[in-house]
DNA sequence: TATTAAAAATGACCATAGTCATTTTATGAA
DNA sequence: TTCATAAAATGACTATGGTCATTTTTAATA
């Protein structure tokens, strides 16, 4: 990698870093794009060269959960019962979500209202989506699920409620239950509502 | 209801009307603040005596939605088979959804984002979910659901999707398909991931 | 090393969302 | 009808997000 290609990394880095400092400290609203830069040591303009917008700052710190999420599939043993894999999964990613609540409750929020998103994280969310359904098809394969499941679909139904399961502890800020709030909902989706 | 109240909803209703006429020629972000109240013959200081933000114009028109619920829900013959009961109910949300898809696209992702939603609208809200918990519970009495289930969860795992499907078409912008999409998921819901 | 073209940084500038002290209007009591 | 009070309207003003033509830096080539 050229220096720089290097450099461009490295600042995009602290200007993440300074951002999300200042917003803790302030209040996302409260900080001003202005504020950031002087912070970092350049012109305002040069923000805007690496995130087009401020809230693109929370964006990127959202779709940091992502690699939490690859890195708990990862170490999860294959041979784990899927049920309890998918629990574990989700867990971990609550876990992650609790340590920085306010930042996070502000990046699922611009995450929602972006119906835009961009390349490189479109492809992030795209790769979290199928991981999961590849997970999900295997296990069927063995028999884990029910035979008639299309594991995309399945993929994606779980994801509804890992987001509603965050929309609903953001609105009524119960930092702490998000586990508790998933499960309900995973049992529901697991045992179905038919008779 | 004295002649300044009645100027008053006849006001914010103008406002109403206006804004989303000007949202639906030119766009949302091209649309001024000073345009609408031009348009209204106000000032501009006036729009903001009767939404706090631009974007609760949005909001307002977001959870106009839940009226065509409660209009649905009184509709439906009570004796009907419940599947096909919250099949026809989240179909009507969607078709009166389609018919305006630029602006509900919009007004979505703004009631999102939106975690403080004020009194009146939360009240609605909450309004459309105890009912559909009721009708959940009624059908379960009947041995129409799982006997397992808890249907204030089962309502939120249904609104859960609801909102999924709309995410989904929104950031794929298929506005013909959110039925199926919901239907999908609504299979999935009702049969139920076990083998 | 000198030349050049592309990439990146800059900051003056603009547009507009939202504020607020002031003015106008409605209401109801005296 | 007059007066006092509260509600509502006003629009000049401020703050800030975002743009863009210009300047500076980098890297490759001769």
């Amino acid at each position: 990698m050229s220096l720089r290609q290097k450099r461009k990394e490295e600042l995009k880095e602290e200007i993440f870093r300074q951002s999300l400092r200042l917003f803790k400290e302030k209040g996302y609203d409260n900080v001003t794009v202005d504020e950031i830069t002087r912070e970092c040591g350049i012109a305002k303009g040069t923000f805007y060269n690496y995130f087009p917008k401020k809230e693109h700052v929370l964006l990127h710190l959202g779709l940091s959960q992502m690699d939490v999420f690859s890195a708990s599939l990862e170490e999860c043993r294959p041979d784990t019962d899927i049920k309890e894999k998918i629990e574990k999964i989700f867990s971990s990613l609550f876990v992650a979500f609790e340590k920085e609540w306010e930042l996070m409750s502000l990046a699922v929020s611009e995450i929602l209202r972006t119906n835009l998103i961009s390349g490189q994280e479109l492809e992030t969310i795209n790769h979290f989506t199928r991981s999961l359904a590849a997970m999900l098809a295997e296990a069927k394969e063995q028999g884990q699920l029910s035979a008639a499941l299309n594991p995309q679909t399945a993929a994606s139904t779980l994801i509804s409620i890992y987001f509603h399961t965050l929309m609903v502890a953001i609105s009524s800020n119960e930092s702490t239950r998000l586990s508790a709030i998933f499960r309900e909902h995973f049992d529901v989706i697991w045992n179905g509502l038919k008779p």
